[in-house]
DNA sequence: TTGGTTGCCGAAACCGGTTTCGGAGCGAAC
DNA sequence: GTTCGCTCCGAAACCGGTTTCGGCAACCAA
């Protein structure tokens, strides 16, 4: 190839050779002819730099691919640009296959602020508080995703009496006064969901219908459950609270009860679970009952997870964005550890109905199907079929 | 409450208020009456230090709760004593339900030795370099997980060629002379267990044995195949590369897969599947053939995912201890990152095999079992069964 | 011309550690 | 009694940034 003689040969002094060592502040200095502070001053935007100079910094940066480490800033800063999340390893219904979806987001959005996030884990309560305690005592993070928020939560009280930045995935509090106070958080309305769950079996015919509600310790099973009250008052259908049960952690908790409400003697023909792993456990016990899923009782679920499109029936239910969660979260926090007050930071976003086919019109009254269960228990137990 | 006169009034001039202001190095060798210079080396071990000083040094800092700032240290050794990871975010077979075990593992192999873990996410393959770039450039990490290594991986060769310490989560380089070459890694032996799956296939009374393999692009593929071929060979049964499918990376191409070798001539009486989300596939393709799984067809998974519990019947498969898995990577790169050879960092650890009931005796030949997919499929073809 | 702002930048201190280097103190050897 | 070597520690430089502070020049008003 021949090189045009008239084009003077390009001089890549600027050039970026990516396994050469990264160039430090003193060199874009240098390069500049400004002293290394005017230099500093100018990309963090101090206004004591003019317009001017401010650009060719700018530019000159960019081109240079100068990047300040994150960590010899911190040192005169005190902080290190990062976002930290503490999961707990130690819960039962754990395996949440959102997380990764959940972590992309919040990477993502600590990213596009150049920021970084580091996660921990904790084994117990306990350990909860000891391990943010270190993560903040060493200033790995400069603020806090706290998933999972509990209605009587410690990590907040404890970050809070430290003065670190937080944000919550879901809200606290409930039943209290200023259930927010100066709280933060990203949220998906579960009792949007859960009360259009209740308007659907409604409109389907549905006169009982029942609700599984989760953990009581957590927030969102309160929300959830008052979703399903007001879907009950919309549709100006009794409230009975025979009809109301709790604490269905797991697949397991959610067979019990499950079993519960269709062992009534007037039991619903339409169950709304507050989250997908009880639902799933529902099934079990309507295989147990031979009750068709769809026809002979409607279940309805609450989070999207992928197993619920594979169980047969398909379980109608409601979808959450974990990514775009992750990501709104991380930009909300990384805002407010730059001032933004927190409660200007609040977001509260919508699930997504699935209609799929665990759900529809009743073919038999509450009547009819405590006969067919009982008819059906009786059956089974006489003999052993074969 | 009096107190004793005797007893001089303890001074806790050593107390360890959690609220307030963390304790410094200068402050610490004040106490002690030393330079920091001194305290320093004695805490990280210098041999000029006298063994006395040392440790009064170490006992009074744990006393006073010193904790060095990480990124203080880091702008002088240019350690961040963190570790990361890595994950892409745009896999088609994402929602890894061990990433938190994982997560947890490797965090708590990780804190054991004070160190931290960050994680960020790669859209793509091109993305994936661009983040690990990063990453090194500002120095955010001092080694890196590479999880889901691949037969011919532009990780390893990128950081290779940075000279970043990486250990491999899998191993790398199938079918080259010298596959590890000087990388570290921790690996479950899925060939061991895909042979053992054989075995006990064989066991049972099989003689045509199927394999679907998953995406050939990853090394893990095509070790558990051979594992395959080696079970085989253990059971003198022959190679029939009509039974051998690959590609599976989903639930619905392991379906595809499936549905290939039991539409054979001369079809498999069971078969052994790379992984679960392949093997759950199949559960449809059986469905629709009117095949009794683990009567008709034996199935066989491999990963252990909740799910493979509550299918029906329930999947055999073998589990993985992904937390186990984490805690020995981080502490395996934490010890190469501290200068030991990478060659000697190495293990391979076996997952275990959960009985339970997809698979059995055949109860039919091969030419049995054709024959009955054959007359299904055409009795279901004919009429709308009701 | 003078004095006072104002805009813009450089010198130097600073952050909290680590590492280099030199030297005091001491015992042993000559 | 030197001299040498060894043990152990302190002073000071250093890492790569940020921030304080002061000063020069230009501009403005009197």
């Amino acid at each position: 190839m021949i090189t045009n003689p008239r084009l003077p040969k390009r001089q890549y002094s600027l050039r970026r050779d990516p396994s050469s060592r990264r160039v430090k502040l003193d060199e874009l200095a240098d390069h500049l002819g400004l002293s290394k502070s005017t230099v500093s001053r100018a990309l963090n935007g101090y206004s004591d730099i003019s317009e001017t100079t401010r650009k060719r910094v700018e530019s000159t940066a960019r081109k240079m691919g100068y990047r300040p480490l994150s960590h010899a800033q911190a040192i005169r800063t005190g902080k290190v640009r990062a976002i930290a999340m503490v999961i707990n390893s130690g819960e039962p219904d754990r395996h949440n296959p959102f997380l990764q979806d959940f972590l992309a987001g919040a990477c993502e959005g600590a990213s596009a602020f150049d920021w970084t996030m580091t996660i921990s884990t904790a084994k117990s309560e306990k350990d909860m508080l000891n391990v943010l305690g270190r993560l903040v005592e060493e200033r790995k993070a400069d603020g806090f995703i706290l998933p999972r928020t509990e209605v009587d939560d410690a990590r907040i009280k404890y970050l809070s009496a430290l003065n670190v930045p937080f944000i919550l995935y879901g809200r606290t509090g409930y039943g209290q006064a200023d259930p927010y106070d100066d709280t933060s958080w990203f949220d998906i309305s579960g009792e949007t969901a859960i009360r259009s769950a209740v308007s659907r079996l409604s409109g389907f015919g549905h006169r009982r219908i029942g609700f599984v509600g989760s953990d009581p310790k957590f927030n969102y099973s309160h929300l959830r459950r008052d979703g399903y009250l007001q879907g009950l008052s919309a549709a100006g259908l009794p409230i009975d609270l025979e009809l109301i049960r709790e604490d269905a952690r797991t697949r397991d908790e959610g067979a019990v009860q499950a079993r519960a409400l269709l062992e009534l003697e007037n039991p619903p023909t339409g169950i709304v679970f507050a989250t997908d792993l009880a639902a799933l456990g529902s099934y079990t016990v309507c295989a147990e009952f031979g009750l068709q899923i769809g026809k002979d009782v409607s279940i309805l679920g609450y989070d999207g997870i992928p197993e619920s499109q594979y169980v047969s029936p398909s379980l109608t239910t409601f979808s959450v964005d974990s990514q775009r969660a992750g990501e709104r979260l991380a930009e909300m926090l990384i805002r407010q550890t730059r001032g933004e007050a927190p409660e200007s930071l609040r977001e509260l976003g919508e699930a997504v109905l699935l209609e799929r086919n665990s759900d529809g019109p009743p073919r038999l009254t509450p009547k009819e199907l405590a006969r067919k269960i009982t008819h059906f228990k009786n059956g089974n137990l006489g003999g052993d079929r074969s």
